[in-house]
RNA sequence: GGUCCGGUAGCUCAGCGGUUAGAGCAGGGGACUCAUAAUCCCUUGGUCGGGGGUUCGAAUCCCUCCCGGACUACCA
């Protein structure tokens, strides 16, 4: 029996779940509930990751304290997993006493091993908010391009690396006060002293998947790894650092170790040592991540727990990201989907199953292609598996299964046998492939059935213990299938459980067949998918107001007397207003009234498009405009936009572009969510805005 | 730009040096009626991205080109 100690990343504080993160939390559940099953004890443990300066923000915006904010935040999430069947031993909170005394004591052992320096960082502080600012607050003028409003760290049109400080007029994205420079001292870990170490932990080939450790090779190791900033400076809503007063861990910097406290109040609940599961040879751990957190998992992590004298990864899992009907979730299309909005439309157990049917051990994205999963779901599940107990568990409720098994051609025994593959595979994490496997065993129970034809048994009395012996194969072929797939789908195991009168709890029930039970009344297990109902809650995932809304509603726009107005300030709030300017600054712009004559997609651009904008007469213009990924340019031709007619040319990679077409949307570089700006009825080319 | 991963039937994918390249779904034809318009049988469909090479033999190995995607930490 292997002991094993499983977490998945925690969820950060400050939002809701949603189907993006369950691809992780459905991927690890399985794992876990496939451990228990073999009869190995595997123990999950996972919590809130609470720290940091967006909470911080977020719950002074709500005007609540913190400690209240992730407190209704951590509820929230809790109740989302326990809906699809997530289950954990332990859900924690960074934000706990056990974190604190683990945080402590990690602490002592970095100081101690030398690995720390204090060094002044430069940093930009909000006068107005009385905070330092991270780079993502940072707005302003791109210092190699100049163009206006890019964020922090990077410029969105020349692709320029820069830090928030070299920006040209930057701003406060929370405020909207010019941020000053201040020095503060911040403290370091010279990660590079076990450069050897990670060299070896991570190029093993043991804990981590070929491809991320051959990553890890080429980005960081090849070269002195950086010194890992971990302290900020108040305010700060995170664990003060015990030695350095008015200093507080990093959030990245407790969030692992909450790991650990997790597992530390299971154990106080459960009368287990931690030291058993943390610090042991005899217990593996098992990390589920995310692809966008590999680096604090594959190398800062491990250089702690090395360092602290705790156990290092068995493996770190790591998948990649769900993309839905091909493209990134997106809150505009309404892929964006809030678990709580999934769960009013649709039953949990479709998700899970969709997601296993999916996954492999590699770590790449995982699409959600709406047809595909509606397929899926019926065809796989619902047709061919269930199918197999509502066809004929009806026949058996009188007598019950036969008292033995009768011959069935060697299907039960070939089905067994296969349980090695199977299980094989979800060991290695590659789920599709097991329920590939196990789908192809009720691709051989059904014929089985249609030979033995049990309807037409039935008629003959005389034949009532053929069909009984029928019934029993079909429901012991059922009952194997769904041991099988018992880790992905709980609820249908404990459907069948309740059905045959034997519940399932071991995978060995796979391998031999039950006999002499009673047969309880078939009900419904498993509704099929409706498309429609996979529509209604995209469309509830909408923002109102986008043009993926508008499409759907054509007509919508005249607002009748019932519609109301009650729009959230966040978008506000997301982009403060810049300082006020007069009239004469505002005439310097020439916003025009143009038609586009022509758009075309500009093929080796990520974002851009390629518009001929007439402004009436035979002047035309040639604009390039980040709205690729929102618009398409068929979508274009013929519309009025309004363009900044009046502005410098500039010369970009694909030719120079001539002008400007406005356009609204959150700040960001991201340009999925992008409205151009249309002019009332009536306007024609050449207008001004005035 | 660099690194990595892919490109096999309309779709999702399996096969990854050895008999005429497979499955499921979709399409076509038929059967059945126990079952959630479920099931079963038969069937159409592919110069395995292009080109070159290694080999008795290549979808499978090597080279090269083309196409698609992901990643590119000092955000959380």
């Amino acid at each position: 029996m292997r002991r094993i100690l499983v977490t998945s990343a925690l969820p950060y504080a400050n939002g809701d779940i949603h189907i993006g993160h369950l691809v992780e939390y459905i991927q690890t559940d399985i794992w876990v509930r496939f451990q228990n099953l073999v009869g190995n004890r595997c123990v999950y443990v996972c919590a809130d990751d609470t720290h940091g300066t967006a909470v911080m923000i977020s719950a002074g915006k709500a005007g609540v304290s913190e400690s209240k904010f992730i407190a209704e935040m951590q509820r929230a999430h809790e109740r989302d997993f326990a809906a699809f069947d997530i289950k954990f031993d332990n859900y924690g909170s960074t934000n706990s006493r056990e974190n604190r005394a683990l945080c402590e004591r990690f602490w002592k052992s970095i100081r101690a091993a030398g690995l720390v320096r204090e060094r002044d960082v430069e940093q930009l502080y909000d006068p107005e908010a009385k905070t330092f600012l991270p780079d993502r607050f940072v707005r302003g003028t791109c210092p190699k391009c100049g163009s206006v409003d890019e964020p922090g760290d990077n410029c969105s049109k020349c692709g320029h690396h820069y830090s928030p400080s070299e920006l040209i007029h930057p701003r406060s994205t929370l405020s909207g006060a010019t941020p000053v420079l201040r020095n503060a001292p911040h403290l370091f870990i010279e990660l590079e002293q076990l450069h050897d170490f990670l060299d070896e932990w991570t190029q093993s080939g043991k804990h981590l998947q070929p491809e991320i450790a051959n990553y890890l090779k080429g980005h960081f190791l090849g070269e002195p790894l950086r010194d890992w900033d971990i302290s900020r400076p108040a305010p700060y809503f995170g664990f003060e650092i015990p030695d350095s007063p008015g200093n507080y861990w990093y959030v990245w910097f407790d969030a692992p170790i909450g790991y650990i406290a997790s597992t530390h109040q299971w154990c106080e609940r459960n009368g287990e040592k931690l030291d058993d599961w943390w610090r042991s040879e005899d217990c593996e751990i098992h990390h589920f991540i995310g692809k966008d957190i590999t680096y604090f998992h594959t190398l800062f992590w491990p250089g702690m727990l090395k360092t602290a004298g705790f156990t290092l990864p068995t493996q770190v899992h790591i998948h990649g990201f769900l993309t839905v009907d091909g493209e990134k979730m997106s809150k505009s299309k309404g892929t964006f989907v809030a678990a709580k909005t999934y769960l009013k439309h649709l039953d949990p157990t479709y998700l899970r199953y969709f997601y296993a049917s999916k996954l492999s051990s590699r770590v790449e994205d995982l699409d959600l292609a709406v047809d595909e999963f509606v397929a899926k779901v019926n065809t796989d599940l619902v047709n061919k598996v269930v199918n197999l107990a509502s066809r004929t568990a009806k026949f058996v409720e009188a007598t019950g299964l036969s008292a033995t098994y009768p011959d069935d051609g060697g299907l039960f025994a070939d089905a067994a046998q296969l349980g090695d593959e199977i299980r094989e595979a979800y060991d290695a994490t590659d789920y599709s492939r097991a329920v590939r496997l196990i789908v192809g065993l009720a691709d051989r129970a059904n014929p089985y059935v249609e030979e033995r034809k049990p309807w037409e048994l039935r008629k003959d009395p005389k034949k009532a213990r053929e069909l009984q012996d029928v019934c029993t194969v079909a429901l012991n072929l059922f009952r194997q299938i769904v041991v099988y797939l018992s880790p992905v789908l709980p609820r249908l195991a404990e459907q069948a459980g309740e059905l045959l009168n034997d519940p399932i709890k071991l995978w060995n029930q796979s391998q031999k067949p039950l006999v002499g039970t009673k047969v309880n009344k078939f009900t419904h297990m498993l509704r099929r998918v409706e498309e429609k109902d996979v529509h209604a809650m995209i469309e509830e995932s909408k923002p109102a107001g986008s043009p993926a809304a508008e499409a759907a509603s054509p007509g919508a726009e005249s607002i009748g007397a019932g519609a109301q107005w009650n729009d959230s300030g966040d978008a506000l709030a997301a982009e403060p207003l810049v300082p006020e300017c007069t009239i004469e600054d505002f005439a310097k712009v020439d916003l025009r009234v143009a038609r586009v004559i022509a758009a075309e997609d500009v093929p080796e651009a990520k974002k851009l498009l390629k518009l001929t904008l007439s402004l009436g007469g035979g002047t035309t213009k040639n604009v390039f405009a980040g709205i690729k990924e929102s618009y398409e340019p068929e979508q274009l031709v013929g519309r009025l936009v309004v363009c900044v007619a009046n502005l410098a040319p500039r010369k970009m990679k694909f030719g120079v572009s001539e002008g400007m077409v406005t356009a609204a949307g959150p700040p960001g570089k991201d340009t999925k969510e992008v409205f151009i700006v249309t002019v009332a009825e009536g306007a024609v080319p050449g207008h001004r805005v005035h």
